[in-house]
DNA sequence: CAGACTCCCGGAAACGTTTACAGCTATCAG
DNA sequence: CTGATAGCTGTAAACGTTTCCGGGAGTCTG
C-alpha cells in the first residue's frame, strides 16, 4: 500500500494517519467516525478499534488550525491577587467552562502599555475571545478595544460611544448608598480612603463621595481625603496619614483590601471599630467577612458582572454581528459590624461583642 | 501572476501569503524576513512595508503546528481563592511569563477525576507543560503523572519513586517549628485544628503534630485536634467545636485560612489572642500579615516552591531526556503577634499595643 | 577566466486536522 | 429492468505557518 506521508510521527505519538491505515480506512473516514458524523458500522467498529489500540488523541492544534476556534477565553485584570478578581473570575471560570472552553488568566499589572499590547496580540488567534477590566483607558487603548480582531468584553465604566459590550456597575452610586448608611447612623465627619485619582473607578468614587455629602448638606473636608493605591498597604499608610491630621468618626474606602489596611490603622491607633469609627468597604469580597469585626462593604457584583460578562462574550462569539451592548450590575449595601448602627456611645474597648452575622443586610 | 491559493481569507486578515504577493516575493522569502532569519535589503525593505501596509500579524495556531509548540504552560491548582495559591500562581507567573510563554490557569475545585481528566486532556497538545499542585493523590492519578505525554512538575508531597519532576516543602516538620515555638513560650495545651485526613498535606500535618508533641513530652489529648475543610468557614466551625469541649492555651492552623477562622472563633468566644490564646497559622499568605492581630504563621516557601516548579518545568521542556529531579522548600516560621511571646498574663482587653512589623521575624 | 564559495530566492513539503467533492454500491420505485 | 436516490468512501484541498532543498546570481581566489 502507497502510503504518501509518514504515520508515524518522530515523538511515536500517532495521528489520524496511523489510525486510518491500522484500520484500513482513508484519514477522512476515521475523521469522520471519531467525529462521530458517518460512518458504515464496520467502518465505525474498525475505526474505534484502532484508535483505542494505539491510544489515538487528536491534536488540539491541528483542530484549531482547521476549524479556526481555539476553544481559549483570556482573562486580562490588573491583580490577580485582589480578592474582588477572583470571585470575578470564579464565576467567569464557571460560564466558559460549561461551554467547554477554558480560561486563560493574564496579570497586567495596572500597567496599560501591558494591557494595549495584549489586546493587539489577539490578533495571532491564539483566543477566542476576552473580557478585560482595564482600570485606566486611553485612546489607545479604547482604539484597541474598538477594533479587536476577536470579539472583546470590558467589565467596567467605558464612554457611553463606545461600541464595545460593556458590564458596569455604578461604583458612584455605590458610595452614595454608603454615605447615606453612615448619615443615617448619625456619622457626619466622613472620611473617604480612595484609590489613584487617574484611574476609572478612582474618579468614580471620587465624585460619589462628594456628591453624596453634598446631597445631605455636610461641607466638604478636603482634609477627610486621603488617595492611595488600591492596596492593602497603601490603604493602611493613607489612612494613618488622613488620622494624623484629623478625626473622622466614620470611614468609606475606595475596595476591601484599602478597607482592611484602614481597620489595621485604626485599631493600631487604639480607635475601636465601629465604636469610634465606622467602616465600610467596597466590593463586598470575601475577604470583608474574614475580618473582625466583620466589614460593611458595597457590593458592586463583581461575580455577577463576571458571570454576565461571558455570556456577553460567547453570545458575541457565536454571533459576531450582533450590536454592541451594555449592562448595569446595581450596587447594594452589605451591613455587617464594622458599621454598627450603636455610634458615637463609649463602650469598654475590646472584641466587639456584635454577633457576627455572615449574611449582611442589603440595603 | 498564478496565484495558486487566496491571498484573503474569507475573513479579510493577511496572511503570509497577503503580504508576499504584495512584496512581490515567495512566501517563504517573506516568512523568513518576518521571523528576522535572512534575506537581502531590498527584500527586507519590501516585505516589511508590505506587511505594515495590511497590518500582518502571524498567526499563533498555525505556527504552533508547524513548531510543535504553543507557548502555554498550564497550573492546576484546587482553589484559585485561596492566596497560598494566589502567592504561587504569581511566583510562577513571573517565570513563565520571562520565558516568553503564558499561564493557563485550571481550577480543580479539588476533585480529583477532574484533575486526572486534565492530565490526560494534555495528551492534545494544547499546552507545552503543566504544573500540577493536588491535595489528594490516588494510583489512577500517579499513572497519568508519570505516562504524561507532556512535561509535568508536581508541587507537593510524592512518593519517592515516582519518576516526576517534584518540588516539595517539609509541611511535617513546618508543624514542629510551630509547636516547639509554642512551647518555648510557656503553651502546653495545644490544639490543632487541621484540614481532611484523606489529604496529603492533611496527614503530613497531622503526623507532624503528633510526633512534635511526643518529642516534647506532652500526652496526646485527641480533644484538642480538630479537623475541617482547608477553608475560613469550616476552619471556624472546627475552633468552634474544639473551644465547646476543651481549653486549650494555643492553636496551631494547617493553614492561613484556618487560623483566620480560628482567630475569628476565638474573638467571638471573648478569648483574647495572644493573651489567652496563643495562634499560629501555615503558609505565611499575606492574609496572615492583614489579620489584627498579624498572625504568625509557618511559611511554606509557596512563592519559592511555585518559582522552582517553573524552572524545572521550563528546564524540561528545553531537555525532556533529563531524569526527574527533586527539589525541598525548607519551612521557616514567621513570628508575630498573635503568637506574642508574652503568655498567660491577663492583660485589659482590647487591641493588642504590639506593634505589628510587616515582616515576621524567622526562627 | 574558471572554479569554488556564499548568499538569496522560490517551489514544495510538512505540521494534523476537517471537509467539499465526486465516485461507487446498494436499495428502491416505477 | 432501468433510473433515481441514499449512503458510504477516498482523494485532495484547505487552514497559515516554517523550513528543506535545489537553482541562480554574485563574489572571491587562484
Amino acid at each position: 500500500m502507497g502510503r504518501k506521508r509518514l504515520q508515524e510521527p518522530a515523538d511515536g505519538r500517532p495521528t489520524v494517519h496511523t489510525v486510518a491505515a491500522r484500520a484500513g480506512v482513508s484519514i477522512a473516514s476515521a475523521s469522520r467516525v471519531l467525529n462521530g458524523v458517518g460512518g458504515s458500522a464496520e467502518t465505525i467498529r474498525k475505526v474505534r478499534a484502532a484508535a483505542a489500540e494505539v491510544g489515538y488523541v487528536p491534536n488540539a492544534i491541528a483542530r484549531s488550525l482547521q476549524s479556526q476556534r481555539t476553544g481559549l477565553i483570556a482573562l486580562a485584570v490588573e491583580d490577580i491577587g485582589n480578592p474582588v478578581y477572583v470571585e470575578m473570575m470564579r464565576a467567569i471560570e464557571a460560564v466558559v467552562a460549561s461551554s467547554g472552553r477554558q480560561l486563560l488568566v493574564h496579570a497586567t499589572g495596572g500597567r496599560i502599555d501591558n494591557e494595549t499590547a495584549l489586546l493587539r496580540r489577539l490578533a495571532n488567534r491564539y483566543v477566542d475571545g476576552m473580557i478585560v477590566s482595564p482600570i485606566r483607558v486611553t485612546d489607545d487603548h479604547l482604539a484597541a478595544l474598538v477594533d479587536s480582531p476577536v470579539p472583546v468584553v470590558v467589565v467596567g465604566q467605558l464612554g457611553e460611544d463606545t461600541p464595545v459590550d460593556n458590564v458596569r456597575t455604578d461604583s458612584r452610586n455605590g458610595v452614595a448608598l454608603a454615605v447615606d448608611h453612615l448619615v443615617a447612623n448619625g456619622r457626619h465627619r466622613i472620611g473617604f480612603v480612595n484609590g489613584p485619582l487617574d484611574t476609572v473607578p478612582g474618579a468614580a468614587r471620587d465624585a460619589g463621595f462628594r456628591s453624596a455629602l453634598a446631597r445631605h448638606g455636610i461641607p466638604l473636608d478636603e482634609d477627610l481625603i486621603e488617595v492611595g493605591d488600591f492596596q492593602y498597604a497603601a490603604g493602611r499608610a493613607a489612612t494613618e496619614r488622613l488620622l494624623a491630621r484629623t478625626d473622622p468618626d466614620a470611614l468609606v474606602c475606595a475596595n476591601d483590601l484599602i478597607a482592611v489596611g484602614a481597620l489595621h490603622a485604626l485599631l493600631a491607633a487604639g480607635r475601636p471599630v465601629p465604636q469610634d469609627v465606622a467602616l465600610v468597604g467596597m466590593d463586598d469580597t470575601e475577604l470583608a467577612r474574614m475580618m473582625f469585626p466583620q466589614l460593611s462593604s458595597v457590593s458592586l457584583g463583581s461575580a455577577e458582572r463576571g458571570r454576565r460578562a461571558a455570556e456577553l462574550l460567547l453570545q458575541r462569539i457565536a454571533d459576531p454581528t450582533l450590536p454592541p451592548r451594555r449592562e448595569q450590575v446595581p450596587p447594594s449595601l452589605a451591613i455587617r459590624a464594622s458599621s454598627g448602627t450603636t455610634p458615637l456611645v463609649p463602650r469598654p474597648a475590646g472584641p466587639p461583642t456584635t454577633q457576627p452575622s455572615s449574611e449582611g443586610v442589603t440595603a
